[in-house]
DNA sequence: TATTCGTATCGTAAAAATATGATAAAGGAA
DNA sequence: TTCCTTTATCATATTTTTACGATACGAATA
């Protein structure tokens, strides 16, 4: 019996990309936020100093404090970063579930 | 003896973004690419249409054929997508080698 | 309370991305 | 050759992104 849900697969192709809905959007929002140098270096930076502010990150790039700040804001809402307040600090760290999700997705459909 | 090539790295790190230089400008691009719902959904169109034309493609979504052209070249230009020339038209298809070498690097640094 | 520190947000400017209709160019058919 | 098909590119408008200085706000300090 075929139901709707089947789909016919070319065996030979190289990758299913079997996502679809608020996955496939979460997904995008993933690529988006990290389809930019400034927020891949943030990134990186983050896997060496694990815990900083920041004041950290901005002593670190070549550029304003303000763009910084918005560059941690679409990594925190694409769910790369986590962002918690700390007295007057805000202190980041990579956000582990997020990036196992998208790793494992990665695996998954590519 | 320390080189200049050792890097502290933390062992309860989630991923180790050990990537640099062109490989990180090409994977960064990569990222950007598919940051774009209308390109995903070209990439899933590729996978259940191997070997397509573009006509096919601006049929199947709902926006005008420059644009699709352009999301095309995008994907062409990042490496995602192969467009050959076949009489009049161009005949697209997933770049393998490349979504190969992306889904193993995200394997790797992530 | 007044001040300082750290950072997010605001307002804004410049650059890039996205989208469209019109056009050009190249291949095949009449 | 002339016409049709197909698609890339052009010119352009709109939206979004990126970047900055200025400002506001909360927390800690004097």
């Amino acid at each position: 019996m075929v139901t709707i849900q089947e789909q016919i697969v070319d065996p030979t192709a190289c990758c299913t990309l079997d996502i679809s809905g608020a996955e496939q959007e979460r997904m995008v929002a993933m690529f988006k936020a990290l389809g930019n140098p400034t927020r891949f270096e943030i990134m990186k930076y983050l896997v060496t100093h694990p815990a900083c502010i920041t004041g950290d990150i901005v002593e670190f790039l070549p550029i304003a404090q303000a763009t910084v700040s918005q560059h941690l804001k679409v990594l925190r809402e694409a769910g790369w970063i986590t962002g918690v307040t700390e007295g007057p600090a805000t202190c980041y760290g990579l956000h582990k579930e997020n990036i196992a999700w998208f790793k494992d997705k990665v695996g998954e459909i590519f």
